[in-house]
DNA sequence: CACTTCTATGACGAAAGAATGACATTGCGG
DNA sequence: CCGCAATGTCATTCTTTCGTCATAGAAGTG
């Protein structure tokens, strides 16, 4: 799941083409035609990102966006504007009242979808990779912050690189040396059984009593991180 | 002052209607037409936004979106990309590249300057005059007023800079170094250990006795500022 | 089993990194 | 001109982390 949007769109067969076309990409797609429960639908579930047609029922659609924005909670939602005319004064007020894109019909779908990306890829880094996950754990380059079936743990700055390390190379086996290279840098002259307490350490601070040990002894080789 | 933007175009009429245009709103437009040197520029001082062209001499424009987008210091710039070409092709590459919206040429500058508008509303919040906030913090940045639960609270420029810089990074860990090139200015020679004291000094204005401090150490690597 | 080889572990001193308090300097308004 | 606030630097203290070693333990080998 690459993440949710809502669409509101009183147009059926353009919400069920952006509703195949979405779904298709890998979004979790919910869609509505109606202004009010669009707002509705927000509160309840925040969406990553909603995608707005301008002329709805009963609420037009930059009104909707201007409730969105009003409200703390609502004020971030990546909002892109759809609209059929080609009104040059329509797109400036609706970027004015804060939607951070806009697209005139007819539209390409993959010009749609493309843009959708490019707002998601803003909102939410974290679901461009910036995380890295294995199992329960989560690391998290951007915010150097590790959790672990939710609950934070603390790592020093050398395990958190190393856990980094093996994230990155799932199931590869890495010699005491690569580790060596590859955390501490090239040019370390420091002793290869340091690894293996650094090994320990980190072992000692993801594993909580009950949990499985995500790395695995290579005797004679060195160590690997498994996916689960 | 409203922003800093980098117009890359190599048409010198159209890079003069953009920098006339773009001065016109308030911001500080600095201009090339060759893609090396947009990034020198972009090294030098770092743009709140960036308008580049798709065909310019010698580095063509994705190829300039590319490098900006693999170097973590410049990854999160703002790109528009501009284009003379109707290809949708075109278009998606330019999304897939990393830039944050993509208009064709014909354009309307207004079109251009809401859309720089609404780039720079999220990378850069505090530019488009709206309250910053964090918690029960709240920072105006036109005003530059600061409360903490409704009590203003007094903190000195550099105080305010830093966490203004901080709150438009929530999250996000940064370096001594770019919390110098940020809040200071790329070119001082300023001792990093500085920092420490300015984020003492912070803490201590922002934090009354019972708060949760809102800025984290992270040891061997700088300073981050969490959501709550 | 006896032996060798490799790994895990606990302890410890050294070093690194960050917090703190103090101080000199600068710029500004009164 | 004086006082005050702001700022950059330094020395000191405090805490965390690092690298190494000695020893115990585990895994291969013949």
């Amino acid at each position: 799941m690459n993440g949710t949007v809502l669409v509101v769109e009183d147009d059926t067969a353009l919400c069920e083409l952006l509703t195949w076309n979405l779904s298709a990409e890998g979004y979790e797609v919910r869609a509505t035609g109606d202004g009010e429960e669009a707002l509705l639908m927000v509160r309840e579930q925040m969406p990553d990102a909603i995608i707005l047609d301008w002329m709805i029922e009963q609420v037009p659609g930059i009104e909707v966006c201007r409730q969105l924005r009003k409200d703390k909670e609502t004020a971030q939602v990546p909002i892109l504007m759809l609209t059929a005319r080609g009104e040059e004064e329509d797109m400036i007020r609706g970027f004015k009242t804060g939607a951070d894109d806009y697209v005139t019909k007819p539209f390409s779908p993959r010009e749609l979808l493309v843009r959708v990306e490019a707002l998601l890829r803003r909102a939410r880094p974290s679901l461009t990779g910036s995380v890295l996950q294995w199992g329960d754990i989560e690391l998290d380059a951007t915010s150097h912050r590790v959790r672990r079936g939710g609950e934070p743990l603390h790592l020093g700055p050398t395990e958190f690189r190393l856990l980094r390390y093996f994230m990155e190379r799932p199931n590869r086996v890495v010699s005491r040396q690569q580790i060596l290279d590859g955390v501490w840098g090239m040019d370390s002259d420091i002793d290869e059984r340091t690894v293996d307490v650094h090994i320990r350490r980190l072992r000692k601070a993801i594993n909580r009593p009950g949990d499985t040990d995500p790395i695995r002894t290579v005797r004679a080789a060195g160590y690997a991180m498994d996916v689960s």
